[in-house]
DNA sequence: AGAGAAACTTGAACACGTTCAAATGGGACG
DNA sequence: CGTCCCATTTGAACGTGTTCAAGTTTCTCT
């Protein structure tokens, strides 16, 4: 059984140091029915009563706590950011090469996301809404993106990768692009084990050191510079 | 006001030409009253009733003919998709240059998309869920996929363009591909006019057709070797 | 301790997507 | 014409997410 990462939701509540925690131990009991109910019976078939009935609390107390029931899947994304980094950065002491350092980190994040890839559908779903507190693009998910965008400047950092600086201080959010095209996949992705997740991750890693190492060559400065000024551009 | 294309599920209705199609103009009626409520209040404020009602046939009825609301967006789908083709044919006769191409069926895209920025966030989450039949990735629309691709194939071989055959072949698929990035990117853009989809449009197509062009450098074969092989695995 | 405020808790009520058993309509065939 | 069959149509009923007015508990301050 998975165990439950508590996070408690510090942009929302103000002062959480004077503040009594009362509270706290009901929230966590609502978001640890729901991710059981989650895993047992999937999302749909999981009601906001059972999930209430499950925690001892009454239907209102819940919405008390969270917004809405797909506010319940929080608890999810978060859980897998916290264990993927403590994953990764385990693995990232093994070695100092760009490709193999890439490589465990996206499979790293494959093995952690695994018990939860029956309904990454619909937790895909939720956070596929750009309005969505959710959405990997949003504000809200701003501290977590930019812990994940941390994670892969570690990965660039740590390594022997030799590259401009400017394709340098771009790589890690290009890193963090990838990965989302990695989850994508995944989240499409029915073979058994997420075999042809693991397949693209192995694939994809050794083509994408060539190309970085390949901004180095001099007929490639145009590219980079293109490159660079697009994602500048692009950022909000 | 947009107005209706009547697409009709030849997927679902086993013999078109022999069974009656009394029920035809109910579907249709269906399907407009649909589409006229959520270009007035959105997804979420149009109930089922309320189509019902400005169809004017029971909510019993609709049910009859879409299997739930969410099916009901699909009319957009297929009506952008046949918009989308007539405009970009239309503006394709224009240039053999591949960037003007490709720049020119991209914005087209954009264009023809305009109206429905509004509720696209809800479109958008409804065809994210893999399992959905609305999903881009779905074998439900894979006609849809395939002529869309077809539009890119038209782009590249009506071109100018001398690349490698490998990169060739695939490159339609990778040109939607694209596309879907850069629907994506619009899904999220609140700016006025979608400018910045069109900014993103503008600087991305000349770097696609320097990259592209680049695939015919001695240098780059193993790249493009490695390119081809991660599509060809990669696909189902 | 007592009063008042703030945090928390409750469950009935509501809205809306969806289902379904029953009614209606019309075409084919004798 | 009668009758059988199948497509179509109906609306009441159901399940579930969500809201809310009212209650209870805990904290704070004097």
């Amino acid at each position: 059984m998975v165990t439950l990462t508590t996070v408690t939701d510090s942009a929302n509540r103000a002062d959480p140091a004077s503040r009594s925690d009362r509270g706290e131990q009901t929230r966590t009991a609502i978001a640890a029915a729901a991710q059981e109910l989650f895993l047992e019976r999937g999302y749909d078939k999981t009601t906001m009563r059972a999930v209430a009935d499950r925690a001892g609390v009454s239907i209102g107390n819940a919405y008390y706590y969270f917004a809405s029931k797909e506010h319940l899947v929080q608890a999810f994304y978060d859980q897998i950011q916290v264990a993927h980094a403590a994953a990764a950065e385990q693995s990232l002491a093994s070695s100092d090469k760009f490709g193999d350092r890439l490589r465990s980190v996206l499979t790293t994040w494959v093995d952690v996301a695994e018990p939860f890839h029956g309904f990454a559908g619909k937790f895909f779903k939720i956070a596929a809404e750009p309005t969505s507190p959710l959405s990997p693009f949003s504000s809200e998910s701003r501290g977590a993106r930019e812990t994940s965008i941390g994670l892969f400047r570690q990965v660039v950092d740590g390594s022997d990768l030799k590259v401009p600086a400017a394709i340098r201080a771009e790589l890690p959010e290009l890193l963090w692009l990838l990965q989302m095209g990695v989850v994508l996949f995944w989240v499409h992705d029915s073979s058994t084990d997420q075999k042809r997740t693991r397949a693209l991750v192995r694939q994809v890693v050794p083509l994408v050191d060539k190309l970085v190492r390949l901004s180095r060559l001099p007929g490639m400065r145009g590219v980079v510079g293109d490159v660079v000024e697009l994602i500048r551009s692009v950022r909000p």
